[in-house]
DNA sequence: GATCAAAACGGACTGCGGTCCGCTTCTATT
DNA sequence: AATAGAAGCGGACCGCAGTCCGTTTTGATC
């Protein structure tokens, strides 16, 4: 299953030396326990690196950044999504009429983001072009891919780019925690805006 | 003009006092000045108190955050454009149509962004509750009022809250800074979105 | 003008993300 | 086993947003 990283790609291949290859473990394993403990807005890098008994430049060196550190946590449950919806069974994989994937699309992604969606959030934050990471790349080509297929010949570009918005895991979570707004909701809404979309092609 | 602040007003209405009010103006002068020369991204809280003469402390005093602050800096314009999309002329302000009141609404945010963006980005910054500041609830119920009377039954609530993602000020700066969209490029598309929308009822 | 409580002030301080650079550890080579 | 240089390490350090609290200013009251 051939799956796009969230973090680029080491340039070469060389392995990891071992003692790097034990501090990441290390480091991944205390991340997680801390999450665990104080919530993902409650990790400081500095507690992290005294955690996991490295330097905190080790931390850095490692992960480059926060929000790094947070989508190598993530990476394994986006790898899942992302084999879902390229390779899996319909209607969210390839199969089912491009509707409907789009459709089935947007409830998984709420379903996604409900269940790591703090995670997500830690690992948006920050950075001018935090839409253009690899695994939000993808996710943009899927849609337009799919708005093509429906039929959508009006800027399907611009209008991946705003059913991504859609999407967004801040806004999600907002909903959901702050307005209380249910799941079913939002999907019941997305099904509706795709449907739109598409129909009024 | 009855205008909705972006700054919630201070309970009780007491006047400020006279060393606070100079202070204040002081602390904004001095802040566009800082922006004029390093841009938003590059004004700190530390200077600016330096620059205007005050103490940090009666920086955060006034404005809360470094976010409130771009508030504050942006208000006047936020304030302009409440008032031309509430009290204006059409197809922006009251009289025409709706859909053509909705598709007015997001050209002239797409404009608006592309003036003040910088400003809006940096006031954007951080909190969880970002959606919640008087401003951004004001434009959502006014979208959600439109929709209804278009004729849009379905969930109109969230289907504000989706349309206002769009144009968010991240993402259209964004899609104009990094993927040198045309900024008519964006109109366009937005038209097409928001009348399908509508079409779809 | 003297008095006084409340409001505002200012800058030292905290905690954070992130960088830097001299030192240590690893591994390929002989 | 010795060696050399590359890769990795770590923690002191920086700049920043935001807080705290002793001191100063203000303006209402007498």
């Amino acid at each position: 299953m051939c799956v796009v990283s969230l973090i680029p790609i080491r340039p070469g291949f060389e392995p990891e030396r071992r003692d790097a290859a034990r501090n990441r473990e290390l480091l991944l394993r205390a991340a997680r326990e801390l999450i665990e403990e104080c919530g993902a807005d409650g990790l400081t890098m500095g507690t992290l690196a005294q955690r996991a008994g490295v330097g905190k430049g080790t931390v850095f060196r490692r992960f480059g950044s926060r929000a790094g550190l947070m989508m190598s946590l993530l990476s394994d449950a986006e790898a899942e999504f992302q084999g879902r919806f390229m390779f899996g069974p319909p209607p969210l994989g390839p199969g089912a009429p491009p509707l409907e994937r789009l459709i089935a699309f947007g409830e998984e992604r709420i379903a996604w983001v409900l269940e790591f969606g703090e995670l997500a959030r830690a690992a948006d934050v920050s950075a001018y072009n935090r839409f253009d990471v690899p695994a939000a790349v993808l996710w943009h080509r899927h849609l337009e891919m799919l708005l093509r297929e429906a039929g959508v010949t009006a800027d399907p570009w611009l209008m991946a780019t705003s059913l991504s918005a859609v999407l967004e895991p801040e806004r999600i979570l907002h909903a959901v925690g702050v307005h209380h707004i249910a799941p079913e909701r939002l999907a019941a809404s997305w099904r509706e805006l795709v449907s739109r979309v598409v129909r009024g092609a």
